[in-house]
RNA sequence: GAGAGUGUAGCUCAGUCGGUAGAGCAACGGACUUUUAAUCCGUUGGUCCAGGGUUCGAGUCCCUGCACUCUCACCA
């Protein structure tokens, strides 16, 4: 520690000025770059060629003969890993020749290097995959060559040269010319195991995405979804619409919302809970077909399925019902899956999802006898079993027991995906009833390996009825759980006649979750809530 | 909010019974013009999460705190 440095051009002084420390090396060649009037964060780089295209430009790699004779490469990709193809011998059979193939310009993130002496072999990134550069001394020149031997792990470089193949038969881009683009400034991870610490993966997702493979995958996949949702309901006419983030009454579910503050009107207002109840509105102002995909805020504990921020489709159509919107709910989940690779065959932690519809639908009233034996209308029965498996019912309003007999002895086992359909009335009062039964509502939810993903139901259109129905649930309930919270411009609005009506409700989270393999819901937010940085953290 | 686990080099991780802190990768110096996690030789790098305690002696045992992970709770 109290040695003197013996060498470098470390003034001694502080441990940061230490060659061999990562980011002082760094530092050095960032200044050598300068010194060489190299910019190293680099500037435009016009006709870019994107990995993937060179992929696609494979097949215009050929040989051409020295009597001028163009040969087909052999099928490098065909052959077999444990037995490669050896080039080099398959050159030598066909006699002096060259080589040809169309001249490319890649920009990425250097991801992988290996020098040999005169040759440096680089492995770059961008965001449609990764490529091989070879830089040789003598085919790029000194120059270039003293700067690639600047290049370190995660910086942005570009190459421009021919697109051929290794000895290996690796499909490589031959540098002509080499360009910094950008200099990183700080230590690359670990180069095989990336970045594993959840924790930094989600604080730094930029690194996360940039060094850890898959992740960019993940992502891409959440908007290819999402786009094909969206297209989907475009094309059946539905209209996009962006509701207030911004509530005076956080309403439309059960759910604690953020509180916030206006300053001028001094004012308290709520981040939404739901999307629900202005996109109804807009439905009695004539919009017969409208959804909003956006974020809604819940005050609520983290998990591997919550996030306090996330996003939800909620879709309205006039004229419709809850089975109309079961029809939909299978062609949005379709939608999603044609846009993901089409495999209607997930795995998810190890559990496999079948994922062809027409889905599953059973009633609830069924899929309770069947996990319990008894009957749900029977009320006695009802809570004899409420107590066997330690549920309290004191005070409690008969459906609510119901349900969390429900939710502990069916959801979890709902393996699905599977429509649960028609559930107690009194626990759904934004709810139709059924006409021939208004002990049960007119309601589904979209179960898959336990997972609620979807909820939907024929919307109550009754103003005297809503209305009756928001002042039973706040007689009944702590203000703060009940999703029915008195909002009497709704009940005016209502007055004002909705149509009839289908909405649904999809938890797009979870979807790509189910989508995509994540186990966790952090896993498809690109910057999930965190705890804010402490010192221990850089 | 409860329980369990984890916290060691820039990154990924070992560290036995309490006895002077280890590896791989990265970095630095050197060799190498077809590599594939390139290889080979050499070197540097540590507030062992923080604070307290037990002990001749603590990365290791005890207590408190912090952070993260998992499970549970909250949660249409």
């Amino acid at each position: 520690m109290n040695q003197i440095p013996a060498n470098g051009p470390a003034k001694g002084e502080n441990d940061a000025t230490d060659a061999t420390d990562p980011r002082v090396a760094r530092r050095n060649k960032l200044n050598q770059l300068i010194e060489r009037g190299i910019d190293p964060y680099g500037s435009r780089f016009d006709n870019r060629t994107f990995v993937s295209e060179c992929r696609s430009r494979k097949n215009e790699v050929k040989f051409v003969t020295a009597e001028g004779q163009t040969l087909e490469l052999p099928d490098f990709d065909a052959a077999d890993p444990d037995a490669p193809i050896d080039y080099r011998q398959w050159k030598t059979d066909n006699g002096p020749g060259a080589e040809t193939g169309p001249i490319v310009r890649v920009a990425g993130r250097v991801m992988l290097c290996r020098p040999t002496g005169k040759l440096i072999f680089l492995n770059i990134r961008d965001w449609t995959g990764n490529i091989q550069i070879f830089v040789g001394k003598k085919q790029v020149g000194d120059d270039d060559f003293d700067l690639a031997k600047l290049f370190d792990l995660g910086d942005l470089v570009a190459a421009e040269g021919r697109l051929g193949r290794t000895n290996t038969g690796e499909l490589t881009v031959f540098a002509e010319k080499l360009f910094m683009m950008t200099k990183m400034l700080e230590p690359a991870p670990e180069k095989h195991a990336g970045m594993t610490n959840l924790d930094l993966r989600q604080r730094m997702r930029y690194a996360d995405l940039a060094f850890n493979d898959g992740v960019m995958d993940t992502f891409m996949d959440r908007t290819r979804i999402i786009k094909a949702i969206r297209q989907t309901l475009d094309d059946d006419q539905f209209c996009e619409v962006e509701g207030p983030t911004l509530h005076t009454i956080a309403g439309g579910a059960a759910a604690r919302p953020f509180i916030t503050h206006h300053n001028t009107l001094d004012m308290q207002l709520y981040m939404r809970i739901a999307l629900e109840l202005h996109l109804k509105r807009l439905m009695v102002g004539g919009m017969e077909r409208v959804y909003e995909l956006g974020r809604v805020y819940r005050n609520e504990g983290l998990s591997p399925r919550h996030n306090p921020e996330f996003t939800m489709l909620e879709a309205y159509q006039a004229y419709g019902d809850y089975e109309v919107m079961m029809d939909l709910t299978e062609r949005l989940i379709a939608s999603a899956i044609e846009a993901t690779g089409g495999n209607y065959q997930r795995e998810f932690d190890g559990r496999m999802i079948d994922f062809s519809v027409p889905f599953q639908r059973e009633t609830y009233a069924h899929l309770f006898h069947k996990a319990t034996g008894i009957d749900p209308s029977d009320d006695n029965a009802v809570i004899e079993f409420a107590k066997g498996i330690g549920i309290k019912t004191d005070g409690k309003h008969l459906d609510v027991v119901r349900n969390e007999i429900f939710e502990e002895k069916v959801e979890d086992s709902l393996d699905g995906p599977i429509f649960v359909i028609d559930y107690p009335a009194s626990i759904c009062p934004l709810t139709k009833r059924k006409r021939d039964n208004p002990e049960v509502a007119e309601r589904f939810e979209l179960f898959i390996l336990g997972m609620e993903i979807a909820n939907a139901y024929t919307e109550l259109n009754d103003p005297d009825l809503q209305e009756a129905l928001f002042e039973t649930q706040l007689s009944g309930q702590e203000e703060e759980d009940s999703m029915a919270k008195m909002d009497h411009d709704f009940v005016r609005a209502l007055r004002y006649a909705m149509p009839p009506a289908g909405g649904l409700g999809v938890g797009i989270d979870r979807l790509v979750m189910l989508l995509t393999g994540q186990r966790s819901i952090r896993d498809v937010i690109l910057f999930p809530v965190l705890r804010p940085e402490t010192d221990s953290a850089k």
